[in-house]
DNA sequence: GCGAAAGCATAGCGATGCTATGTATTGTGT
DNA sequence: ACACAATACATAGCATCGCTATGCTTTCGC
């Protein structure tokens, strides 16, 4: 039932329909008290939703398939950071937007931590310098993506504006040590690997 | 009256107080009306919010001085708008956060506009290549800045995390074409001339 | 000085999140 | 199997939200 909830109120912001404590359980059968035993409130409900967009995103970056450049695996990492926020673009500014701010920083670290990884196998290959901090190089290319992200999912830029990742990212590794060519390569590797998402203009606007 | 609004409202926001429609008008000894004949309604509040952020931002960035070294400008610049969205980061969110998206575009281009125009200087200057795109290039720094701010903002990261602005916005300027160790310099005097908000950790949490 | 129009106050509407209370439903001990 | 306790859910009502309908006051045109 708690999941019936979490996924209906999902739905419900992917479909842009406003989710208020009524309209959530209109439909379900179940009456408004249900959200009170499940999440204490509405404001456990968007805490628990943020969660699912962390899990989510989570799971995402934990299906990029990791290779033997761990350059390319960053720039895919990135791609599909990015590719999952477009594909739920409501969610991903829950998971950000509201006030409420509990345990968040566990969830992100979590969900960076693919990152870090990435980034340190990347500086013990040798691509980055040995001076290079794993924690902040992850924590920028972290602020890149969700620069981005942000800057598309709340209006301003365009869809396309996401192809900035590749020159931003790139920048950001070569700076970190990497040489340029090989860099660029990489990074145009990985991001390729799933920007089928990110260079159509709105594969699918209108959620069925 | 409408700046009288306008100005309580902000600092109902910067105080962390929920602004409501009748909390709003409260103290003013104005009736809840007056909102509906100078904005239209709560929505024509925030956006005119929105403009006034948008307009605190432009003059704050028209503020910073420009000198002969453009990358330094660009790294002024770039500190300004850091320390203009952490000295309200309500209104800095309430800019972005909103679902109404009306004219944002064209507030947040006249925003950017100075950004490319150091870009272009630094570019006749021969601090960057000839091909690098001055649009673009600014986007790519408004981003990173962007999504310092915003992850800076709604909590994930700590105020600190702005100084990892330095290294990205230097990264992509040497990814643009200029000379590494001019380029450090240059944006870590631009970033200088405006850091003393950033380095302090909360320089003044309760408004006073 | 009179009619028109705009600015503002009052009162009430639907909808919101939440809580108090009542009713099943489940689990447990003997 | 039956009584009792605890949890899960439905119903009804509360305060508050943004908004609108209506009436009063001020201001302007002439």
């Amino acid at each position: 039932m708690r999941a019936q909830l979490l996924d209906r109120a999902a739905h419900m912001l992917r479909t842009r329909q406003p989710v208020t404590l009524r309209t959530l359980v209109a439909g379900t059968g179940v009456s408004t008290m249900a959200v009170y035993t499940y999440f204490g409130g509405m404001d456990g409900l968007w805490q628990a939703l943020r969660q699912e967009g962390f899990t989510r995103l989570a799971a995402k970056l934990a299906a990029v398939a990791m290779t033997r450049d761990p350059v390319r695996d960053l720039a895919a990492l990135g791609a599909a950071y990015l590719s999952n926020a477009l594909e739920s673009p409501d969610l991903y500014r829950v998971m950000f937007d509201a006030d409420v701010e509990l345990e968040d920083a566990a969830a992100a670290d979590e969900t960076l931590h693919c990152l870090v990884d990435a980034v340190e196998r990347a500086r013990t290959a040798g691509r980055f310098r040995d001076d290079v901090d794993p924690l902040e190089l992850a924590t920028q290319s972290w602020a890149i993506g969700h620069g981005l992200a942000s800057l598309v999912a709340t209006g301003p830029l365009p869809h396309q504006a996401l192809g900035h990742a590749v020159p931003m990212l790139t920048a950001l590794f070569i700076a970190a040590g990497d040489e340029p060519g090989i860099c660029r390569r990489s990074v145009e590797s990985g991001w390729g690997s799933a920007a089928i998402f990110l260079n159509r203009k709105g594969h699918e606007k209108g959620g069925g």
